[in-house]
RNA sequence: GUGGAUGUAGCUCAAUUGGUUAGAGCAUCGGGUUGUGGUCCCGAGGGUUGCGGGUUCGAUUCCCGUCAUCCACCCCA
């Protein structure tokens, strides 16, 4: 009986998982350096958790199982809700801002496409407890870290943001009811994803007029925070010494971002507004500068979840990156380092004494002696290894020729070769890239500092 | 959940109008060059042609069904 991996899952071979590392390594390592401490939760919760978040209707997305005692469980879709309950959980004490990030593995029952499977990373960096758009500014910078630490530039991607806090202001000025917003907000979201066609269909059928579609297009097309303002006093929406909520916020963030030297990574765009319910004040999206508009990672201000799950309300922001669209990224764009599938050892030990006798010789002796040199080759590796040193042998060298051994040494990457002489006194170190050997290295040098070998 | 495309060795692909024992490269494994590798040479293993049925003397090839994968839609945390 043969069985295959689940659809939409990845089996990660040694390959596949140097470059997860990779990508994880540096999220982690762009993380700490800017003051993120790493946390996790357990793999499946509540089904609860998530439906009090998204609504009931997200369990279809879910994988949900009920558990002997008749709990109502779910793997986690995302662990933005986990995050929430457990600084709920401590938020007495814990002291703020709260800067965490998690690098989690989720799982959604989609059917899977392009850039999007059922199995996948994401890398989370949140601010907890922070109400000033100085926590957005940073959660965006720390974006552009990432970026560039992964070697995306400017040319590769462009971070688009938008407000809510100004959109629903705006939707508010042209009349739009209060209790309508909830619904506006997601067709809004769809303006630059579907055809103008579709999209003022959409917007009729939520209830909006021609003249406020008109408005709201106009308003999307808005290049920065001060034209916001210009347009309301334009269109006599405001008048001229006014203060627009959400206006004044974008505008610091603007400067904030520019102080945190990142102006080349992002633009204002009203398009974006996020089809989530809960955000409610700055939110961004990541897209591919080049061909497609695919996003591959996407955040905001989210002040009420908290509360929304038992909690204080308490101010929050922060964003998702998955590793399934950022990998395609890296893959098409040829920014995967090369030597990521090279060098995984840094020696190989090699015995030079063949068991097989030459023309004359003893053939006991001979035997004898390969033994001895396989036992020292063992000994050296012990040695290298318990230094800290990525060491390996051929299983064969008690006897193999030294030419097997060198083609093994050099099959297995490793950087260099070392011989041990027979007189079990000095080595030869080869290094397995240049070809070139050093011959006679006392093995006590040789053992007091391996890395300075050559 | 809906639609389209594709299924031959681990991978990339061959196989004449439907016609012997389904081939090749790479990869894997083994051997050779008798103390110096990667880049040389020889050999081997590996396929119920996704699965099931039908047409036919004969099916990898034609038809139907089914499953799987990919792409797109729906949805997007």
């Amino acid at each position: 009986m043969k069985i295959q991996a689940v659809k939409g899952t990845r089996d990660f071979y040694p390959q596949e998982m140097r470059l997860r590392n990779w990508i994880m390594d540096a999220w982690r390592r762009v993380s700490i350096r800017n003051g993120f401490e790493e946390y996790d939760g357990p793999i499946f919760e509540y089904l609860d958790l998530f439906a009090a978040k998204s609504g009931p209707e997200i369990a279809s997305q879910l994988f949900n199982f009920t558990d002997r005692g008749g709990r109502n469980l779910a793997i986690r879709p995302e662990i933005t809700p986990t995050l929430a309950r457990m600084v709920n959980a401590k938020i007495n004490s814990l002291p703020r801002p709260i800067k965490w990030f998690s690098m989690p593995r989720l799982c959604r029952a989609e059917n899977p496409q392009k850039g999007r499977l059922r199995e996948f990373f994401q890398w989370n960096i949140d601010v907890i407890g922070e109400n000033s758009v100085l926590a957005d500014a940073e959660c965006i910078y720390v974006c552009v870290d990432a970026m560039r630490e992964l070697g995306l530039t400017k040319d590769d991607v462009q971070i688009r943001i938008g407000s809510r806090a100004v959109t629903t202001e705006f939707l508010k000025l042209i009349g739009v009811p209060d209790e309508k917003l909830d619904s506006i907000l997601p067709v809004l979201d769809k303006r630059a994803k579907v055809p103008d066609e579709a999209f003022v269909e959409m917007a009729k059928n939520a209830g909006l007029d021609d003249k406020q579609i008109k408005h709201i297009c106009e308003f999307q097309d808005l290049p920065a925070a001060d034209a916001v303002k210009e347009y309301m006093i334009q269109h006599a929406l405001v008048t001229g010494g006014g203060v627009v909520p959400g206006v004044g916020e974008l505008q610091q963030l603007e400067e904030i971002l520019a102080v945190f030297g990142i102006r080349d990574y992002w633009a204002i765009d009203f398009k974006v507004v996020r089809g989530l319910a809960y955000y409610t004040g700055i939110v961004y999206e990541v897209f591919d500068k080049g061909q497609s508009m695919r996003a591959l990672a996407g955040g905001g201000r989210y002040d009420n979840l908290l509360e929304v799950l038992g909690g204080p309300k308490v101010g929050a922001c922060g964003f998702g990156m998955g590793d399934v669209v950022l990998g395609i990224m890296l893959e098409e764009k040829g920014k995967i380092p090369k030597d990521l599938i090279e060098q995984r050892l840094d020696f190989f030990v090699i015995n030079p004494d063949s068991a097989r006798p030459k023309d004359g010789q003893d053939s006991n002796q001979v035997a004898n002696n390969a033994i001895a040199g396989g036992r020292r080759v063992i000994e050296m590796v012990t040695q290298l290894r318990s230094r800290g040193v990525a060491t390996d042998f051929d299983y064969s060298c008690f006897g193999m020729p030294l030419g097997k051994q060198l083609k093994e040494a050099n099959r297995r990457g490793a950087a260099k070769a070392v011989i041990i002489q027979p007189d079990g006194q000095t080595v030869s170190i080869k290094d397995l890239s240049t070809g070139s050997q050093k011959d006679g290295v006392p093995i006590k040098d040789f053992l007091e500092n391996p890395g300075r070998a050559s």
